[in-house]
DNA sequence: TACTAAAAAGAACGACCGGTCGTATATATT
DNA sequence: AATATATACGACCGGTCGTTCTTTTTAGTA
């Protein structure tokens, strides 16, 4: 288990320097996240970067594999650790919620900031953020297609659109929680996704009670 | 109505310029967008445009008022010029999806494009678009709350969470319909909203038919 | 025709951008 | 102890950024 210890001080650097890209691009967008300050900020020099990658592109694609760790670990794993069917879902779209109010990132959503930034700039950055975002919605989809075999929702259910729809509460969530009232926004992102599971399922006590 | 040459000359460069602005801008975001491109993309000089708006955040703000106009031309003239009610704000969401199909502007959004990238930084630029989309919002709010009045969605409705929810159709539909499959997309936020409205309105030629 | 004012061009600026290079410093191997 | 290698640094490059200043062109006025 005894590592070279060169290896693990590049290792501790690229993981600090991507944490904190992850947390500059959230806010400033990947192309405004530029190496000096990244670098500044992090007390490190410009050029040291390049010693872990080669150009800027790299080093973005290398955030965005970072951004889909973190969005692993702290949006989809809590979800899976609860039971599949629509109390999965539900906890899917509470944590994401919570990751938005907990101001973990200072820009709100690292996906839907940079998805937005260059769903319009051909590249390797935007195939990569195509990717991720196809790879999410199969996800959703396949959660929504569990409750259908579960009978938690009904069999007539057109799962991509239930998908797109809880989806969008939280796109919309990330973004208005910003520029207009928090709390607000979050209230509208929760009860919409609870109120539309609540009217497709037929057992109630699967869902949280509350006001609508 | 004679007016001076040399100002309708003006006046002429600025709409032209601000119409360029807004479509670089919906693509590479306000920030993105760089006053030598702006200029060479029209065969100006960079520095002519100083002679209009004495830095680049006042041009900014002025872009952002240009993408507004055309929102007001495009989206919301249409929907008010259909009946109020549930047909009204069903209007206003096809006007959108529309404008988003026909790719009138190459980045999609203006101002999904803007708001997710200003979300984050303060000053004069995002609290503009803040009271843009604040605008914006009260806007869906009243259109939603006029189908309550008109009995046409039921009395106890929450406005503001149904604006929210048709609001956020439209936001996802704009990020993943440059991302993802765009024909499925549409058809999502279409069904989507039809769907909800539908399922509210006690009356059901007020809304088109269609699959789900 | 002379004068004025608006619009636009041209050249140049300091700052910062991504990126390169040579070098110094750790840590490992022999 | 000598050598090899991964990491990190400081100095610097060409280019582009937003911005300023000066000059020229265009249009209206007396």
């Amino acid at each position: 288990m005894n590592v070279d210890g060169r290896l693990a001080r590049g290792q501790r650097t690229r993981t600090a320097v991507l944490d904190a890209a992850v947390s500059l691009a959230s806010a400033s967008g990947l192309d405004g996240l530029s190496l000096g300050h990244l670098a500044e900020s992090l007390g490190v020099s410009k050029s040291g970067l390049f010693a872990h990658w080669r150009s800027k592109e790299e080093l973005q694609l290398a955030t965005i594999d970072r951004a889909v760790a973190q969005w692993q670990e702290q949006i989809i794993a809590p979800a899976l650790r609860t039971p599949r069917g629509v109390r999965r879902i539900h906890a899917l779209h509470e944590a994401r919620i919570v990751f938005y109010a907990g101001r973990v990132l200072p820009g709100g959503c690292f996906f839907a900031t940079t998805e937005f930034e260059f769903n319009a700039r051909p590249g390797a950055v935007r195939d990569r953020l195509a990717e991720v975002i196809a790879a999410w919605t199969a996800f959703l989809e396949r959660l929504v297609a569990e409750a259908v075999e579960l009978g938690e929702l009904p069999a007539d259910t057109d799962v991509a659109l239930l998908a797109y729809e809880i989806d969008a509460y939280g796109i919309a969530a990330a973004m208005r929680s910003r520029l207009l009232d928090p709390e607000v926004t979050y209230r509208h992102a929760r009860s919409g996704v609870l109120g539309r599971l609540r009217a497709l399922c037929p057992d109630p006590a699967l869902l949280p009670e509350g006001p609508s």
